[in-house]
DNA sequence: TGGATTGACAACCGTCACGTGACATATTAA
DNA sequence: TTAATATGTCACGTGACGGTTGTCAATCCA
């Protein structure tokens, strides 16, 4: 059975805002305003990136890691898998005029 | 043996220009305007590319993926090592401040 | 020699992460 | 109930950055 890309899936992956705001704030018992203190970034940041306007950072991966005793890339891995996403949708056109080079 | 973090290897890693410029255009017998050509960008975006001086995007991923058959993830992932060195070293000091959430 | 290619530069545009400030709406404490 | 605090959102400004277009000297090559 074939693993499929990630550009390949229908639906846009899980935001890693929504992870936080669905998972980890509940789980940990934390507000946005707090969390924001714990890792030393403004209120804003963390609404934006909790209501999916925003990307989430390599700076913010890095903080967040740090705070939940994870690793930088779970994070990065979240916001890969949707910039990929969004970026394949988005020059789907272009992408499909691409020749792949033979390898033979 | 403990596998270390990305955010704990003292040297920057390898940037995805270097292997562009070393490795994917002299293998395929690629100029850079040749590859610019290829996968539908400017001349100008290849050269700050493989002259390190641009980070390579989503969309570049995407790009190069298709032309040399190989995955997005590949090129993200270079990209990712970089990023987050980068950031690691820029707010090494306000990590060092964030406390960690115990786990018990 | 002369045309095409190369590599680098600047100017410009649009997007975006981030902080600050403000504000209306809860929520909580006295 | 009232005052203080917390919450969620909006607007604004800034700096960074990916991308294109245009230019130009240097180089390659037919």
């Amino acid at each position: 059975m074939r693993i499929p890309n990630v550009t390949e899936i229908e639906r846009r992956p899980t935001h890693p805002g929504e992870m936080l705001r669905e998972d980890f704030l509940p789980e940990f018992g934390l507000t946005p305003a707090e969390l924001a203190s714990a890792i030393g970034v403004s209120r804003q940041s963390i609404y934006e990136l909790i209501g999916e306007r925003r990307r989430l950072s390599p700076e913010m991966a890095v903080r967040l890691a740090r705070l939940f005793g994870n690793s930088p890339e779970f994070w990065m891995n979240a916001q890969r898998a949707v910039d990929l996403w969004e970026a394949s949708q988005r020059i789907k056109d272009e992408i499909s005029e691409i020749v792949p080079l033979s390898t033979t």
